[in-house]
RNA sequence: GGGCGGUUAGCUCAGUUGGUUAGAGCGCGUCGUUCACACCGACGAGGUCACUGGUUCGAGUCCAGUACCGCCCA
């Protein structure tokens, strides 16, 4: 023992506003985040899903930051090279939005101001809000190494994203292309597979006579009916389409049709893709309008016409019709089909539409020129995108946590088609393509001053920009320096853990495997992979488990829930909220228990550093295993204990039962009974029990640490003046605990276990025959087995107790007296009853009697409430009926049993 | 249509090679000025682990099926 300096005076409970930021800048001053490189060790690298840099961070980052921060403190703990990289995305569309919602708050559009002007806006903003995402991840405590943050589109990841384009394009994996696309005419933008929702809408379904064409060309009465959800693309048929395998259509197959209201010939062709239990079974093919119909169309050399334009208005294709709005034209030319006879029936029917994700726009498919990732061109032999994407998940050189999820991956990537690159956006990293007059393509990373192919300086850049996924997806390698040969990207790189919500696992985790497998391929297939191991974590709805969303109003910001109850409190709550993977609901009863808990831990060290004084202790020594009490043993056997289990816990990615378990050992095992039973000898000079108060809450501490980082910082930076041992300056980097078998001892636990349930015994007697709080009764334990452990804790079991406990031999007489018995395994307990007083029990009982009675009555009161009888929910009113009945029962037995005094 | 998940105390959820009497927090009831803590303590009530069948010495846990709720993909 030795002397430290004086500390500080901690207040009775933890205030996390006067601690956090304090903290924060010590860890960053003290450079904590930064890994220093050691060629040594095994770096644990994690990267962080970079939120949008215009938006703000909602309860799903929280989440990711408390996992995420837990992993990254756990491992900088162990002195692994800790290296958490964290960054902003520029996220295209969302953005662009945002800007666009904000011009017109001037009435202006972007056309107005043109793309430069509109591009610089942008930046303005994001060089204003790319420090607030930073600075929310840092009151939420993200130990993350900020002096290398990246921003999406940072020249590094300009020059990542232009290379990736050109090798891709320069071995014929991005190609230009016409195929059917997704068009929001809201946003104005092509958009990939992903980005469509689909909704099921209430519609109708149309039955169109289209009359069959005679070998004189003129129309027959015989017809065929099709049927349709679109009428107005009608306009736009090139033929109609019956299954070959249908009877019914059998013979009409190559006949010619005459399409109503435009009067052109169409003919009539077998596809198998034609569902003959669909409408009548045959079908109108509409190659301009329908994705089904273009690849019907591409099969048969059916022509391809568009009738409706990128806004939803009709075009000249539609003859009379033209001008009008695609909803418009379906009711005229529905009018125009009845009137001339060809409307043969309609019926309700229910379809799915897609939708645009993001503006809820319907969608219109129309076939476009765009760019596209060829995901099955093999690049090498066997080897495409899509298949490497797969196997390196089939072969487990990626883990996906929870395992569940790696079906919804592989069945995923196993039937992925072409990805769509292009976007008509202005916000992005634009494609690195430059055309000349003559329409030659350069394809380049860097600007190019002239034509490639005939030196022409006159060169336009393709003014698409690249899916925001198609940046993002570069993050593991590019955010280290890719394609440059950087120290970091060598020593790195694969990082170890990805994590993210499991709603984004197509968007990102499959497009960062598909692209880190092709730009990484020179490491080899071990070492190409962007990640070890992959988390899924699940989404945080409200309280109703709803989705939460803008439109709805029912998001809650994580700031405003870290500032009531402390970021330590909500990382805690967010973490143990539910398993790994699955969703959970938010409930500020939750956040309320989690500081709670913050604040028992503060006054149990409170208690210890009051009892310490200014003194430092040595660490508790196996070898003086004989000179510690039986529960000195215990709490350091079950510190082990919990020690091993979390280490196990930790390496299964159970980040919420990890820190459950040492939540319960400190509150229940340390708090509970260690502590308590602590101050009887304490009281009585023993100074044993200090140095294993020290060293428990000094582990407790930094067990404890990844997950509740501040208040164990705080309280461990008091704390280490008072271990005698060698400590490091914070707790944030020092070692963490890793268990020997010093002190585990099943035989301890086992007595110990038994002295609890003793304890719990008695106090359940006194209660149950309502001793008063300052009677200490005689207690008579007849023990066998367990006598010796009984006896060691005697003093203990009195004090917290409340009892003049004694152990006897088992069958040993008791005096004569009145007792109370119960039974803990071999254990006879016996709670001596005081004599009875009949006048204070007479007291006791009119004073209950007194309590029940103005119960009964307040209930007959409000029973007798007409107002309220006639508005409160039945059930209520039958509850208070029974209660008014059961206390009645009450009162009359407490009236027998003073009558009987 | 295909796939996945959920169903455990009033509420929110744990429960990972099947193992005594199924847990926690909140809420509820009773009691409480023991010098760390009322953001606390003590004691207590509360569960047919959705249902049916099977495997097993033993099932919340494994298998098959059913119902309801939710999600993803087409």
């Amino acid at each position: 023992m030795t002397t430290a300096p004086a500390r500080k005076q901690l207040p009775p409970a933890y205030e996390p506003a006067t601690v956090e930021s304090r903290i924060y800048e010590m860890w960053e001053q003290g450079g904590y985040f930064r890994p220093r490189i050691d060629p040594g060790r095994e770096p644990y690298t994690i990267v962080m899903p970079p939120p949008n840099v215009t938006g703000e961070l909602h309860l799903g980052h929280g989440l990711e930051d408390a996992i995420t921060d837990a992993l990254v403190r756990w491992h900088r703990m162990q002195g692994d090279p800790t290296l958490w990289l964290p960054g902003e995305d520029h996220a295209g569309i969302a953005t662009q939005n945002v800007l666009e919602r904000e011009l017109a708050k001037e009435g202006l559009t972007r056309q107005e101001i043109g793309r430069a002007a509109f591009v610089e806006r942008t930046w303005m903003w994001v060089r204003k809000y790319r420090h607030r995402i930073a600075d929310q991840h840092r009151k939420l405590g993200a130990s993350a190494d900020w002096s290398r943050d990246i921003f999406t589109l940072d020249p590094q990841i300009v020059k990542a994203v232009r290379t990736t384009f050109v090798n891709l394009y320069d071995q014929g994996l991005i190609y230009r292309g016409l195929r059917m696309i997704n068009w929001c005419p809201q946003c104005e933008t092509a958009l990939s597979d992903l980005e469509v929702d689909y909704v099921d809408v209430a519609a109708k379904l149309y039955y169109v006579r289209y009359p069959i064409i005679g070998e004189g060309g003129m129309p027959l009465p015989d017809a065929v009916v099709v049927a349709t959800t679109r009428p107005e693309t009608m306009v736009a048929d090139t033929g109609v389409a019956v299954n070959p395998a249908d009877e019914r259509y059998e013979e009409k197959i190559g006949r010619m049709l005459m399409l109503p209201l435009i009067g052109r010939e169409i003919p009539i062709v077998g596809d198998d893709a034609v569902k003959p239990e669909f409408g009548t079974g045959a079908v109108k093919v509409t190659p301009g309008h329908d994705p089904n119909d273009w690849e019907i169309g591409q099969r048969h050399d059916l022509p391809v016409i568009v009738a409706i334009d990128k806004l939803g208005v009709m075009n000249d294709e539609a003859g009379p019709f033209a001008g009008m709005t695609a909803d418009d034209a379906r009711a005229a030319i529905v009018d125009a089909l009845e009137d001339e006879g060809f409307l043969d029936h309609v019926e309700e029917y229910t379809h799915s539409v897609g939708i645009c994700s993001r503006s809820k726009t319907v969608l219109q498919p129309i076939p476009s020129e765009q760019w596209w990732l060829d995901v099955r061109k093999e690049y090498e032999p066997g080897v495409s995108i899509a298949s490497a994407a797969a196997a390196a998940v089939r072969e487990e050189r990626i883990r996906i946590v929870p395992q569940r999820f790696e079906k919804v991956y592989l069945s995923w990537m196993d039937n992925i088609r072409d990805w769509c690159i292009s976007r008509q956006l202005w916000w992005g990293h634009q494609i690195p393509v430059w055309y000349c007059a003559d329409g030659h393509r350069t394809v380049a990373v860097e600007d190019p001053a002239a034509c490639a192919e005939c030196g022409n300086t006159d060169l336009r850049q393709d003014e698409d920009v690249l899916d925001t996924w198609f940046s993002s997806g570069l993050a593991p390698h590019a955010d280290l320096g890719w394609p440059d040969d950087t120290e970091e990207l060598r020593y790195f790189y694969p990082t170890s853990d990805m994590q993210m919500g499991y709603d984004i696992m197509f968007f990102w985790c499959a497009r960062m495997i598909m692209f880190a497998l092709y730009n990484m391929r020179g490491r080899g297939p071990e070492c190409a992979v962007p990640f070890r191991t992959v988390l899924f974590h699940g989404l945080i709805r409200d309280g109703n488990g709803d989705k939460m969303t803008k439109s709805r109003g029912n998001v809650v910001d994580p700031l405003v829930v870290a500032g009531q109850y402390g970021a330590d409190a909500f990382r805690l709550a967010v973490l143990t909220g539910a398993s790994m993977g699955a969703d959970q609901k938010y409930s500020d009863e939750r956040l309320a228990a989690a500081r709670n808990f913050g604040n028992k831990l503060w006054n149990s060290a409170r208690f210890v550093l009051g009892k310490v004084g200014d003194r430092r202790f040595r660490r508790p020594h196996e070898a003086d295993r004989e000179t510690y009490a039986l529960e000195d043993r215990w709490i350091l056997s079950r510190l082990e204990q919990l020690e091993l289990d979390f280490d196990s816990l930790m390496r299964a990615y159970q980040l919420g039962e990890a820190a459950r378990q040492v939540q319960d050992f400190l509150w229940n095992e340390f708090c509970d009974w260690y502590i308590e039973m602590t101050k009887v000898r304490l009281g009585a000079g023993d100074e044993r029990p200090l140095h294993v108060l020290v060293h428990v809450l000094d582990r407790g501490l930094r067990l404890l640490h990844p997950f509740m980082p501040f208040v164990t910082e705080e309280l461990w930076q008091t704390l280490r003046e008072h271990v005698d041992d060698a400590m490091a300056p914070a707790l944030i980097v020092a070692w963490f605990p890793k268990s020997g078998a010093n002190w585990k001892h099943e035989g301890d636990e086992a007595a110990m276990q038994h002295v609890i349930e003793v304890n719990r015994a008695i106090r359940n007697l006194r209660t149950e025959n309502k001793l008063d709080i300052g009677v200490k009764p005689k207690v008579f334990l007849r023990a066998g087995e367990y006598a010796w452990a009984l006896r060691e804790t005697l003093a203990a079991t009195a004090f917290t107790s409340r009892a003049e406990p004694e152990v006897t031999p088992p069958g040993a007489p008791l005096p004569l007296g009145e007792f109370a018995f119960a039974r803990i395994a071999a254990t006879e307990i016996a709670v001596m009853l005081p004599a009875v007083d009949a006048a204070a029990e007479r007291a006791r009982l009119e004073k209950e009697l007194a309590e029940a009675a103005a119960y009964a009555e307040r209930l007959t009161k409000q029973l007798g409430n007409e107002q309220f009888r006639a508005k409160a929910p039945a059930k209520v009113i039958a509850d208070m009926e029974s209660t008014l009945g059961e206390t009645a029962v009450r009162v009359a037995g407490l009236r027998e049993r003073i009558a009987t005094l």
